[in-house]
Formats: C-alpha cells, structure tokens, sequence
DNA sequence: TCATCTTTTTACCGTTTGGTCAACTAAACG
DNA sequence: CGTTTAGTTGACCAAACGGTAAAAAGATGA
C-alpha cells in the first residue's frame, strides 16, 4: 500500500536526498515562480500570520490544494522566499572591494543598497517583518549567511579606517546605520507617502533620498581634522 | 427591553457622547492598563493579525470575554495603543526648540530618539508593524498630528540651515534618517542580537548606538567648507 | 437585610484557517 | 491507441479565531 516514493512529490521536503533531483518540469519551474510571486505580493503586505493560503492561490491564479502540490505548507513557501531574498540582498556587501578606494566603494554601497530597496520594496517589507517579529524563521541564516559576511566587511572598514582611507567610524554602526536609512525608504513608504505628500513617492522623494544620503555618507566618511 | 444606556458600558465606542464621562472605576482603570500592557506585548511581537485575543487575555491574567467587557473589539485595544503611543512618541520632536542653539538642539533630538527606543522597543516594534503593513489603521492620525509637526520641524531646520547655523542638508531627509537609524536599534534588535553577539545586545551596542549616532549627525550637521 | 449595579465566567456560535483526500483531467510515452 | 504519470480540483475537516448570550458572582448603598 505505502509505497516509499511511489509517485514524485514536487513539494519535496528540505532535507532531500542531493542524489534524487528529479529536474523539475516546466509546469513545475512555472507554477513554483507564480506562487512565489504571489506569496511575496501578500506575506510582504502582511506579514506571515496575516497572509493566508487562500489570498496566495488566487494572486496566483491557482487553487489552494494545488500550491499545496507544490509547497509542503505555508511555512515553506515563507521560508523559500526568505532563503531566495538573503542572497541577492546580501550582494551589495559582497561587492566591496578591497582594493577599491575605500571612499568611493563604501558610497557605491550605500547607492546600491538604496537602489536595491527602492527596485524591491516588497522583498524589504518582507525581511523587516520577519526580524521584527524575532526572525523565528531565518535565524539560523542570519548566523550562517549574514553574520559571517557582516565581520568580514566590519573587519575591512576597520582596516580602512585604521589606516585613515577614511573616518575614524565603528565600522559595525556604520554598517547598521547604512542599513537603516536606505531601507528605510520601503519599510516605511507608508509614513513618507503621507509626509511628502503621495503624488510624490517616486519622483523627488527618490532622488532626494540618493543625494541626502550621498552627502551625508561623504561627510561621516570623509577623513579630516577630528 | 431595549432601554438605551440601560447599564455602564465599559467598553465605551470612540463617539462617546463626551457630556458623559462617567468617570472610570479603580477596578476599570486597572483592568484596562492590563489589557493594554498585555496587548502591547502580544501585538508588537506578533502584529496585528497574528495576535489573539486569548493570548492577550492569558497575558493580562483574565478571560477573553471580561477583556471584551472592557473593550469592544481586537480591533479597538489595537487603535488605543497607536493613540497613546503616538503622544509620547512625538514628544522628542516636539521639544526642538526653535531659539537654542540649532546643533544642540538637533543632536539633542537624536539622542532622545534613541533613548526613546531603547526604552521603548516594544512601542517602537509596534508602530513599525503598523507603517509596514500600510498604515491600516494609523494613517488618519499621521495626517492630523505627525504631518504637521513634521512641516513645521522641517521648516525649522530649514531656517537654521539657510542661516548657516547648521550645514546645508533637506530637513526632511534628515528627519527621515534620524527616526530610521535610531529606531533601527529596536525593531531589528533581533538581527543586531545576532551580528554583535547575543550576550552584548544591552551593554557596549547601546553605548556604541549613542556615540556613533551623536559623532555622525555632528560630522552631517557642523557647517563648513562644502 | 434586600435590591441594584458592576464585574466575571461558562458555554456557545459562525467564520476563517491550514491542510487532507479521493477523484478527476491532462500530458507523456510505448 | 492505452497506460502510466503529472497536475488539478471540489468537498471536506479539525482547530483556532473573534465575538456573543446569559447567568453567576461581587460590590455597593439604603
């Protein structure tokens, strides 16, 4: 009767066997990025226990028991997009180089992390709510992912620091502070749209955000009589 | 049968007539605080569609049906805590003062804003979540009291930046990077618990917060040579 | 003491939620 | 073609949810 493996099972658990990839299908390629989409849309909008497997199968054009063919449950469909997010968020601080100019990269980082939240926003929304409810679902890849790169790239602006490319600047709070200000502008794009009037989130209020941040990350950065 | 008023209601709707302000018992000033506080604890940590009612009644020490004698809804004890945590939550900014010295002033502010949320981190969670999630049930107070708070501070630093008594920078992204920075030490707590080391989340990084955010805003603020 | 008003609790209700099941349809393949 | 497999769906379920009804229990004052 209970056949092991009698039939494939798209909603193939995380602790896989590595040897048994059964190349996914077409439809299965399609409909795991249509659900993703969807569950993007609503879990970033509100939060894991607020978005329901109902809202998810119709943004997604499908029935509820066929995304729960595809994913195990709502918590992996959570988790799913959680691990896709850290890599690509992560790149920005992957990026710093070296043996770049210490100044200039570190301003090219605060560019590319703001263009990043403002290109993502929902992706933004998403993280912020999962660590300010605890992270009770990425902790394990914070301590895996981020906190490795975080001490690697506090360990270089140290070094740039100590040497006086730039600042005299905790490497770790300026780390922090970046973080902050530049997603910011997505986390609370609700607060700002009332403030700087609403007809008016995508224009100025981008711009302005570059250039305000740009000085003032100059300024923090910029080396001179302390 | 339907006497209107036939007995006290607790659980008073906001329209309340205000002529009748029948002037809260001991036992329903205490029992609401303890809603409220229990409240604050469920919702900042869990948002708004992930709290329940029993949680909060467990929490509180009472049964879900008496916490529904006191207030009308889930909905109800969530609207009080954004009323009142809006008032203190303003203070800091309202305490800008507009003939001392504008640098004093402003590092001022930032270090009562971040004292604020290292005091507050639950207030401080529980607003994020809200603005996060769209603003559902704030946004018509963030019109009538953030708003125009906000357009008069701006205007303020403004006046003292074409004074040149403070360097040139928009008021407004200022403000906006000010909240975000010092806000960040709460509502990412758990990421920053994990990036500087759990046991160190309340000594060094609170110091470190403070010195950083002061030295920052003092390198952004001091006018000098462009 | 009794009568009245406030507070609390027990039992319950309708709805929503994440998830299951068995049957159905559509491809893939010989 | 037929058979096997992949994909899909309507019907359903148990638990959890916000909320209600009504009556018991406490407090209050004459």
């Amino acid at each position: 009767m209970s056949d092991p493996a009698k039939s494939r099972d798209p909603a193939q658990r995380s602790a896989a066997k590595p040897a048994s990839a059964p190349q996914p299908s077409r439809i299965q390629m399609r409909n795991r990025a249509r659900i993703l989409e969807a569950a993007l849309d609503v879990f970033s909008q509100h939060g894991y226990r607020g978005a329901t497997l109902d809202q998810i199968a119709e943004s997604a054009g499908l029935s509820k028991p066929n995304i729960l063919y595809y994913f195990a449950g709502k918590e992996e469909i959570h988790v799913t997009l959680l691990h896709q997010l850290m890599d690509s968020w992560l790149e920005p601080l992957r990026q710093l180089d070296p043996d770049g100019v210490p100044l200039d990269e570190l301003l090219t980082y605060v560019r590319r992390k703001l263009e990043m939240s403002q290109a993502f926003p929902r992706e933004s929304r998403l993280f912020a709510n999962e660590i300010l409810q605890g992270a009770p679902r990425i902790a394990p890849l914070l301590e895996e992912e981020l906190k490795p790169l975080f001490d690697s790239a506090s360990a270089l602006i140290d070094r740039w620091s100590r040497a006086g490319a730039i600042a005299d600047v905790d490497a770790r709070h300026l780390i922090f502070s970046i973080w902050a200000t530049t997603q910011h502008y997505a986390d609370f794009e609700a607060q700002i749209g009332v403030l700087m009037g609403p007809a008016d989130t995508g224009g100025e209020a981008r711009r302005g955000a570059g250039a305000y941040l740009a000085e003032m990350y100059r300024k923090v950065l910029t080396p001179g009589r302390g």
